[in-house]
DNA sequence: ACAAAAGTGTTCCATATACACCCATGT
DNA sequence: ACATGGGTGTATATGGAACACTTTTGT
């Protein structure tokens, strides 16, 4: 029995949830699109196995990175039984990507317009989807997806694209500074008109 | 690489949370206790494989069962490399069980006060237990541990054994009440000295 | 009669929600 | 001056937490 890793990265781009999918160039399914991924190796624990093949496809480093679930359908892959541990990885748009040589074309896709996918990665997605939305206000997920310093603004554009719904801006800040878990900074930016305070994540 | 399946049984014995363990009878660990569980046949999905196991070993059949996490530290079976897919089980206190042919002396052990176990069966019994505290108010894994007919005072034991803490009587009911997930029967139950009313789980 | 568990309401506090205007800056 | 996004407060509704006594039955 073959054990590899998928990976589902997300990042944010232009106010919307996307996903990192790669162009597969070996069979099977070759040609199709994939979440990046690979066979475990014999001597790594699987977190280390998700990074390496996180890195070696995506050239993404030091990322949020999460276990979600294990998919073992005997029919998912036509090589022969092969279970997957899917992941997912969390990383701010400002990282940038590099092809490895198993996969080419990494590309960016907005989660609710994906193309169609090799194997059950669409399910995957589906799941880790899920868990990010479930996730979002107990745990620091939100955060992952910022650079260290954002505006509050920039937060809460993560978590509506996240969650698919709009928020209101004053509840927002409130909640979120009464849980406390960001600390504001003596900087603004002052991109576009009034400039906005910036804020970092603590634990 | 192998791949198994190891089941954390929950069942409420006595008013508190118990766990099933088999005393395991083949190498590694010989002696040892541990959790039911074994290798997934080349075609049965992994689900599958685990309500096998947990027939083959204990005999307990149609439980509720989900997929908990997947443990994969290169070092954790002496044999080689073998991953576990991790699952929780619950069971209500009615079911009987039978040791198999892997396994013997299958018996509950209070969850606070566990032998010493093989593997990392303790890292995952942990790791159920919290998952099942945390599902606790806004799943039906509650119910799950009872039989279909059951007094609010049972559900209510039900919870606290699972949460370690005490709980207020009124609170409780009218928080299950208000969520609607139970519909009162016309039978009561005349053990003891007042008569209880009956109550069933409605999806 | 009494022991034992069943059943039942109200008050208070904290958190969620709905909602609209002024401010600082760059063009 | 004006367009743009930044920033702020209050009133109401809802859900959680604390709290004690009466009822019904078997012995």
């Amino acid at each position: 029995m073959r054990v590899t890793v998928d990976i589902v990265l997300f990042t944010i781009r232009d106010r919307r949830l996307h996903v990192l999918l790669i162009r597969r160039l070996v069979k099977p399914h070759a040609g199709e699109q994939a979440l990046p991924g690979g066979f475990v190796h014999d001597n790594e624990s699987l977190d280390a196995a998700a990074e390496r093949e996180l890195r070696e496809e995506t050239g993404v480093r030091k990322v949020y990175l999460e276990q979600l679930y294990t998919f073992g359908q005997p029919k998912r892959d036509s090589r022969g039984r092969v279970i997957t541990v899917a992941y997912y990885a969390l990383v701010p748009d400002t990282q940038t990507l590099c092809a490895g040589t198993d996969a080419t074309d990494a590309e960016w896709y907005p989660i609710d317009n994906l193309p169609s996918l090799a194997f059950d990665h669409a399910e995957i997605i589906g799941c880790a989807h899920e868990r990010l939305r479930n996730k979002l206000d107990y745990s620091s997920v939100g955060f992952e997806l910022l650079p260290t310093k954002f505006t509050l603004t920039e937060l809460q554009l993560v978590h509506e694209a996240i969650l698919g719904e709009v928020l209101d801006k004053r509840n927002f800040r409130r909640q979120i500074l009464q849980k406390g878990r960001v600390k504001p900074l003596k900087e603004w930016r002052n991109t576009g008109r009034k400039p906005a305070q910036l804020y970092s994540f603590c634990g």
